[in-house]
DNA sequence: TATTGTTATACTCTATAACTATA
DNA sequence: TATAGTTATAGAGTATAACAATA
């Protein structure tokens, strides 16, 4: 009934008359509220993310992109906003930036003069790979944490991520 | 091994002869990273939030902190931002926000003078109530998602937010 | 008319660092 | 020295709306 997220729940004890410490937090309804986990499950993830691969000189939001791109040569900025579960105007910008140094290139296509299609450069995929790496590891980490639960929390997450909305 | 996300694995196939359409993308290392559907769904729940509360007047991240403060009268923003996983920098905006529609209000705390308590006005709470059945009928769709195994999946959200990081 | 892609703009969430006033 | 709170600043993620070119 009473819990306090994260590392605050050792901290020490003020002992203060009329305050609230960390230790006594009520969550209340949060407490079974999918929505409010799924926000601290998904930032602290994102942090850790960050910290893997941060270090070196990815930017959060390339790595879905570059991965989509390495794995489907062609795809077209709709198609890849589609399936990044973005709107097509957070695209641009990002292809921009893997254009400008080079990760990606783009080539008109034949039957429609509107799009594009997009691949890696060599460098792109040299970049992809290492980039994998540093997030197998990170996945990595979350996988020991769910252990064998893995297939059936995937299972929810997508269900939720295609059929809220 | 071939996936598509929300809605677009219904549009048309253009047919196009180079250009990778939406039906046959593949997700390939991404399709099984939990940081990629953690965010997905996130995302989606994110934004079904808004639609349920956000016709109204409510500011997104307005709810958990009313809610904290609803359930913890007397509670200080340090307390707060442990509570809701946020840095306590993020939290002054918020609460100079509802301090200036009257919806928090502040007292200072005798043991220490650098801090103060919080609490909800009687506006506060009426709000708080307000807002409670928006998000209880939010948190109710994703309910019906996961169906009976809301409590594995609040479990190993709840171990991902606390352990990772 | 509808779609692809771009641009302009804006909003939210979040963090770090530097500061003050206390403790 | 360490903590509570504020401020300034910045960065990531995302969206809407309006537009040009093309279908």
């Amino acid at each position: 009934m009473s819990e306090t997220i994260g590392k605050a729940a050792s901290s020490a004890d003020a002992g203060n008359a009329g305050t609230i410490s960390d230790r006594e937090i009520h969550l209340g309804p949060l407490e079974n509220y999918i929505g409010f986990y799924l926000r601290l499950a998904q930032n602290a993830s994102f942090k850790a993310f960050k910290r893997h691969t941060g270090e070196g000189d990815l930017r959060p939001g390339w790595f879905a992109i570059l991965s989509l791109i390495g794995g489907n040569p062609g795809i077209t900025p709709i198609a890849l906003s589609r399936a990044s579960g973005r709107d097509k105007s957070t695209i641009t910008p990002v292809l921009r930036d893997l254009m400008r140094i080079h990760l990606i290139a783009r080539e008109s296509v034949p039957g429609d003069r509107r799009s594009y299609a997009l691949s890696l450069t060599p460098a792109g995929k040299e970049k992809l790979a290492r980039l994998s790496e540093h997030a197998a590891r990170h996945d990595a980490e979350l996988d020991a944490l769910v252990g064998g639960r893995k297939a059936e929390l995937l299972a929810l997450l997508r269900r939720i991520a295609a059929e809220i909305d």
